[in-house]
DNA sequence: AGCAGGATGCGCT
DNA sequence: GCGCATCCTGCTT
């Protein structure tokens, strides 16, 4: 996986990405997926992007060089990763939002106690960024870099007819835009929700 | 097996 | 304040 690459629109990005792996080292041990579901965002009109009202310094790491990771906090207790790209024009990234663990499962495991089985313990981006460590102190790293502490690698190219795609998970803008793309047929695939406003009942 | 609801912090209107 | 690129538990079919 070249800069050159990664430099690429989000959505040729993405579809790369699948079978590529993602390893991360900490004090505590190592820990490894090979991707198996990810998710396009594109700046300026992508409505659903982080992007889209332009740059605050949530998002700066999204106008950064490609090849780095943004990092984002959500509902109070997660973290999800993205893959920096199309640095040239507008913003994009690309989501990582499911992996199957390759190395480290015992570990993976200690930090994701509540997976009943293996290949739910990176099913889902918040959980994917768990059983790797990430927290907002790797946010805007090199992720082609030797000396980062999280680094991505060429793992086996997924066969196009292996790729299925759809609408993003839990996006209500753009629901039509088949961004989401994950590998037929890997357990660890997460489910599909539609985007939309929950309905919050008022308390009494 | 499937869904509703709560937990929880922070960025943005 | 509101709502979020979510996860987990517990309760219903």
């Amino acid at each position: 996986m070249t800069s050159d690459e990664l430099a690429r629109d989000p959505l040729w990005v993405a579809r790369r990405l699948l079978g590529c792996e993602l390893r991360s080292s900490s004090p505590e041990g190592e820990v490894a997926v090979r991707l198996v579901e990810v998710e396009a965002y594109r700046g300026t009109d992508d409505p659903a992007s982080h992007c889209y009202r332009g740059r605050t310094e949530r998002n700066s790491v999204m106008f950064g060089p490609a090849g780095h990771l943004y990092v984002y906090f959500v509902y109070g207790m997660h973290f999800c990763i993205n893959v920096v790209c199309m640095t040239d024009s507008v913003p994009g990234a690309v989501l990582l939002r499911a992996g199957e663990v390759t190395t480290g499962s015992e570990l993976a495991r200690s930090r994701k106690p509540a997976a009943r089985k293996d290949a739910q313990l990176a099913s889902g981006p918040a959980r994917l960024a768990g059983v790797l460590g990430i927290t907002r102190e790797h946010n805007g790293i090199d992720l082609t870099s030797p000396d980062s502490p999280v680094r991505l690698y060429n793992g086996t190219q997924v066969a196009e007819d292996d790729i299925r795609s759809g609408p993003r998970v839990g996006v209500a803008a753009a629901m039509d835009l088949p961004w989401r793309s994950w590998v037929d047929g890997s357990e660890s695939v997460s489910a599909y929700r539609r985007g939309g406003r929950r309905r919050t009942r008022a308390r009494a």
